[in-house]
DNA sequence: TCCTAGTTTAGAATCATTCTAATTTGCTTG
DNA sequence: CAAGCAAATTAGAATGATTCTAAACTAGGA
C-alpha cells in the first residue's frame, strides 16, 4: 500500500531526493530527509536536529548529523544561515530571503521578500564569486 | 610636550573617548583605544587584538580583551560582525556599510558603500526594534 | 591616606564543531 | 547467495572561540 505516490509531485520520495543530488540513500540521511525536505519553511540547529531525530526513533551520532548537514547543505537541499550567534542554523527554505534575528534569543524569521528591495549589487572583487548573499537584520526586544 | 593637541580634533585623547563614552580609562582600555579608535578602517578579532596589544607592549588577559570588545561595541566605538564563520570581527569603521566574505580564509572587505542600493527596507515585527543590518556577499575564490 | 566599586586576571568551564580511527553498510560482481 | 570494497557511520577525543569564576588589583572620591 504504500507503492502509490498520492500526493504532490512536489515532494518526492526522500530516496529520490537524494539520489537525484548524487548522495547514497542511507538510512541515516533518508531520516534526515524525510524530516526536513519538503515540509514547512524551517530553520533548524544540528542540536535540534539530532534531538528531532531521537523523538523520531532514530538517533544518531552528532557527526553524523553534521556531516549529513554539510552535504545536504552542498547539494543544495538546504540553506546555511551564518548570521546568528554561536551555531549554524540550516534553513529548508531555498527561495532568496533573508532575516530578522532576535538578537536575545538567537531565533530566525523570514523577511517578507516582497517588503523591500535590494538593487545594484555591488560588483565583485577580481578572481571572486559570489557563493551567496545573507542579509540579516538584527532585532531587540522593546521595553 | 604631550599637553598639546596637535593633530586632527577628530582623534581626541583616548581617555578622553573613553570618558566619552562612559568608560573608566583604564590603562587596558587605553591601549586597545589607543591601537584601534581614530585610525585606518580595519577588521579585527580578538586574538589578533591579542597578538597587537603583545607586540606593543600590553600584554593582555583575553578575558579583558573580550570584555573591552563587548563594552567597546555596546558604546558604538566599533561594530561588531557577526557573518564570518567562527569568530566575531570589530570593525573600526562605524559608516554604514557592508562586507564581502572570503569563505576560504575568513577574512573581510568593505564594500563601498556607493555600488549598491538597500531600499524599502521590511516592517519590523511587533515589538521589535531593529539593533544593526547586516548584509555580506560571501566569496569563493574562482578556480 | 583609605575605601569601595569597578576592573583585571589566570585558569577552568562551556559549547559548537571537527577530527580520528575503527566498525558497519550499501552495492556490485563473481 | 557470498565476498569485497568504498562510502558512511560511530563514539569519543580534540579544537577553538568565548564565557565564567573567584581572587587580586586600581581609579578616584571622601
Amino acid at each position: 500500500m504504500a507503492s502509490t505516490n498520492s500526493s504532490h509531485m512536489l515532494t518526492a520520495e526522500p530516496a529520490d531526493s537524494l539520489r537525484g543530488a548524487g548522495l547514497r540513500p542511507t538510512r541515516q540521511r533518508i531520516a534526515i530527509a524525510t524530516l526536513l525536505l519538503g515540509g514547512a519553511p524551517r530553520h533548524i540547529s544540528a542540536e535540534q536536529l539530532r534531538d528531532e531525530l531521537l523523538s523520531a526513533g532514530q538517533p544518531m551520532a552528532l557527526a553524523t548529523i553534521y556531516n549529513c548537514l554539510h552535504q545536504f547543505a552542498e547539494a543544495g537541499l538546504l540553506r546555511p544561515v551564518h548570521h546568528v550567534g554561536d551555531a549554524v542554523l540550516y534553513d529548508t527554505n531555498l527561495r532568496d530571503h533573508f532575516h530578522f534575528i532576535d538578537v536575545e534569543t538567537g531565533e530566525l524569521m523570514d523577511i517578507d521578500p516582497g517588503s523591500f528591495t535590494l538593487a545594484d549589487l555591488p560588483e565583485l572583487p577580481d578572481g571572486f564569486e559570489a557563493e551567496s548573499i545573507e542579509l540579516s537584520v538584527r532585532l531587540r526586544r522593546k521595553r
